[in-house]
DNA sequence: TGTACATCAGTGAACGCGCGTTCACTGATGTAC
DNA sequence: TGTACATCAGTGAACGCGCGTTCACTGATGTAC
């Protein structure tokens, strides 16, 4: 019965789409970087289309920056936060902690944790951006602590709090570090501190 | 004989004193609100001047971001570095710890540690600016390694890094946080695990 | 000591450029009959 | 099925603004004699 062909609204997917790609373009440059090299007519190129047509989707930039924050932490862990219990904590926190410590994740920031690039200037972004960075941020610590409550470890909320601030700043100035080797050096260290610290 | 009241070069001097102005607001604006808010106008006229005296001091204002990146490093650490032995290691490391992840620090960015506001947009600013972080955080670094050594600590230099990793990410995620409470316990969260695993 | 000239730190207007936002428009898609 | 009108996602030029840098200038300080 449904017409499939040309249903009600084939238009409204189709600008559904277009904002999928504007949030998508917008989150890729603010994790590659930073939120203040994002602009309006960047973004929008990116996404194939021109300036003018940006505010058919966001009624300011601020509204777009907010909307991609929450949609970079959704993108890297909605699914991880959805299925913690599925396999054994151990190794949920296992594969963060190897996955986040790693070169790899220091060399494609485009599609990393959002915390670092932004952990520097979002407190200076409209209070909307902070907030939805507030939100993923508490989010992924809740789940940490959760795992680390199932190890039955003492004081999960702090232990995890702890190893989120060490792995940001890891990768933070692992990123800086223009030496390959000393960046290595320097995950490996935190990489496996962390694992100690969990009890792995 | 030499002669104080008009010296061959008073002026040179008051020079100087315009540059070390300079210098310091560049410093205060980037512990603030990052390297990417400094503009040349708002220096200069917070430093008491007009935009076109710059360039009197400066070719460029990258030469000035390098400046002054290595003088907030000098600022707030060469003493501290140049006075390692002469108190206990142990005072030493618990003083730096302790002053690091406070909510005094936490509060008061313009006259703080370098690494937090910088470690997130440092990798994105010109070749010298990145190259004067990297050296004054891996003087930092190697001072506090020294300290561990001397406590006879395994791994000095890995666990320096993972100490210093933790406490930049602490510090900028507490600032991140506007609930002073939650930001308070992420710091104490870290100072206790980072004084437990030097050892004291 | 007094005068004439040189120096140069700092002024402020101007430049070309990219920014966020506005707005009159176009043209493909959707609806009504 | 065919035609006339409505909708609205996206275009692209324009706006006012702040940016880094340049440059002709001013006027206090320094030097020469």
């Amino acid at each position: 019965m449904v017409n499939t062909q040309s249903s009600p609204d084939r238009r409204q997917e189709k600008k559904a789409q277009s904002r999928e790609r504007i949030l998508h373009e917008a989150a890729a440059i603010i994790r590659a970087e930073g939120a203040e090299r994002v602009s309006v007519h960047s973004v929008m190129a990116r996404a194939g289309m021109t300036v003018g047509g940006f505010y058919a989707h966001f009624p300011t930039k601020d509204a777009l920056l907010a909307a991609a924050v929450t949609r970079m932490f959704d993108e890297r862990y909605a699914s991880y936060l959805a299925h913690l219990d599925e396999r054994p904590a151990e190794d949920m926190l296992r594969r963060l902690v190897d996955n986040y410590l790693s070169l790899r994740h220091r060399d494609t920031a485009e599609r990393g944790c959002p915390i670092p690039p932004l952990a520097g200037e979002v407190g200076r972004l409209a209070d909307p951006v902070r907030a939805a960075f507030v939100a993923g941020m508490e989010q992924l610590s809740q789940g940490v602590e959760r795992l680390l409550e199932v190890l039955g470890r003492p004081e999960p909320a702090a232990l995890a709090s702890s190893i989120l601030a060490e792995m940001a700043g890891a990768i933070s100035l692992a990123r800086v570090q223009p030496d390959r080797a000393k960046a290595e050096a320097m995950l490996t260290a935190s990489r496996r501190r962390v694992l100690e610290r969990i009890g792995l």
